[in-house]
DNA sequence: GCAAGTACGCACAAATTTGTGCCTATTTGC
DNA sequence: GCAAATAGGCACAAATTTGTGCGTACTTGC
């Protein structure tokens, strides 16, 4: 993993938060794993994105402990994930965030469209 | 500013709040006027970062509708930042999110402490 | 006059995150 | 045998964000 050489703010929660949680697919990972897609498969289907990048999104989030990977050792191997208590305890804050950006989506797009960023 | 390669996405709530909020800043700028730090001078004092790189966040909440810059014309120049109707919107959601860094700080501390990213 | 405070800005460097090229191995189903 | 699905990995490229070097201009207070 990426060693920082810029130090880590812990100050304040925000702060916390971000850094733990700021990678793109991190929060959508995390809701769909406690909406009962608990295989990589299933999951790459739904945010479409390169299964080394989800991988190491995933791994990051085990490694931090939001989420567990539980690997079968069957002839064709299997893994799940689950949430951890940690997990579970930031669903109520990801679906806030998402009803706001749904709530707003209509002034937010408008600003995405236009805005040179 | 940064013309983006990568197409936005904007199929879920979250990926809309995090291509807006993302910045390192922006969430702290946002409290931190709420609760009447209005002036460049004293949120730089709080956040303890870079004038440039403030005000770099700063405009990008302004141009995506979340703050109000308002130039005083007087002899010393002066500026003051205020929410929008928008900004307003999200303080809920900060205040949530700080809430759960400080609840859940002890662990998170030692996550961040022990991890190598 | 000059330090300190206000504010603004370009261009670039550095840090960090995200994405891709190319590889390995096993089992199931045709 | 071979395609497709399971899962894993290294090393690097590209994109993006954050931070810095250096410069401007004005006013107030000593």
């Amino acid at each position: 993993m990426y060693k920082k050489k810029i130090p880590i703010r812990k100050e304040c929660g925000l702060h916390v938060f971000k850094e733990l949680l700021n990678g793109k697919w991190k929060l959508m990972l995390i809701y769909y794993i406690s909406v009962g897609l608990k295989r990589p498969g299933a999951l790459q289907k739904k945010i479409a994105v390169d299964r080394r990048v989800m991988n190491k999104q995933l791994d990051e989030l085990v490694q931090h402990g939001f989420v567990e990977k539980v690997s079968f050792d069957t002839k064709v191997p299997k893994v799940e994930y689950q949430l951890t208590a940690l997990g579970n305890s930031l669903l109520p804050l990801i679906i806030s965030i998402e009803e706001w950006g749904e709530n707003n989506r209509a002034v937010l797009e408008t600003v995405l469209s236009e805005a040179i960023t």
